[in-house]
DNA sequence: ATACTATATTCCAATAAAACGATATGGAGG
DNA sequence: CCTCCATATCGTTTTATTGGAATATAGTAT
């Protein structure tokens, strides 16, 4: 039961169903993330917190950054259903579709001003 | 996107999923739902009211009583995708089974002692 | 009409969630 | 060692959610 809580609630959201839709495209760091909600970072970094105690999202260390990617669901059969059906969810929001239209254009690099 | 958070909000409170499970089961009035969950009356009422506004769940009345039941999903399918999961989900949770236990001794009648 | 009944709604207190700024952590590079 | 960088955590404020008591609503029955 608690299980299937924490996935209801991280998935009932805003931030983080954007955050998902972001990660079913390419891997990102909470910098990346940040620039694309338009948030505080810590607020980014929390909500991948959320993510990740629900087994929905996994990271992985990379020097200073940390990696985020949708988990693949080993972690709760609740969380592997829903990675699977938003694949084909929310796709024509135009809240969605335009932050998957900006995705390509965000880098890290360009982010921090290192390029 | 609201359709979808409607779905995900309604279904992450546990006053909420054991509603749903409940309704797998039998149609049920809200002072039989009270009577499981163990609340006050106004607050299985207002549960009742965020599954139906989130497409979960339909009521009909019947004179003084209001039935309510699974909805179709036809409404949402988000909410469709939900009840169907839930169908095989959270049975073997002590917490669920305790109370789908309990359930074939719930009456509307005896609750309110008219027999 | 009046009285009664099941449910819905309103109001309020308590708890939880979300956001931000500020600070801490932990790794990279001089 | 010290500094810098990306991320995590803390402290605080604001906003939502939850739950119950009290009241309103709508239907039944006398």
């Amino acid at each position: 039961m608690k299980e299937f809580l924490k996935v209801m609630k991280a998935a009932s959201d805003p931030s983080r169903v954007k955050i998902l839709k972001m990660l079913q495209k390419k891997i990102m760091c909470v910098c990346e993330i940040q620039t694309v909600l338009g948030t505080a970072q810590s607020t980014a970094s929390k909500h991948l917190k959320i993510l990740e105690d629900a087994g929905l999202v996994i990271s992985h260390k990379d020097g200073l950054w940390v990696n985020y990617k949708l988990a693949d669901g080993h972690q709760s059969p609740y969380a592997a259903n829903l990675i699977g059906n938003m694949r084909h969810w929310l796709d024509d929001e135009p809240e969605i579709g335009e932050i998957l239209h900006r995705l390509p254009q965000i880098d890290r690099h360009t982010i921090l001003g290192k390029n």
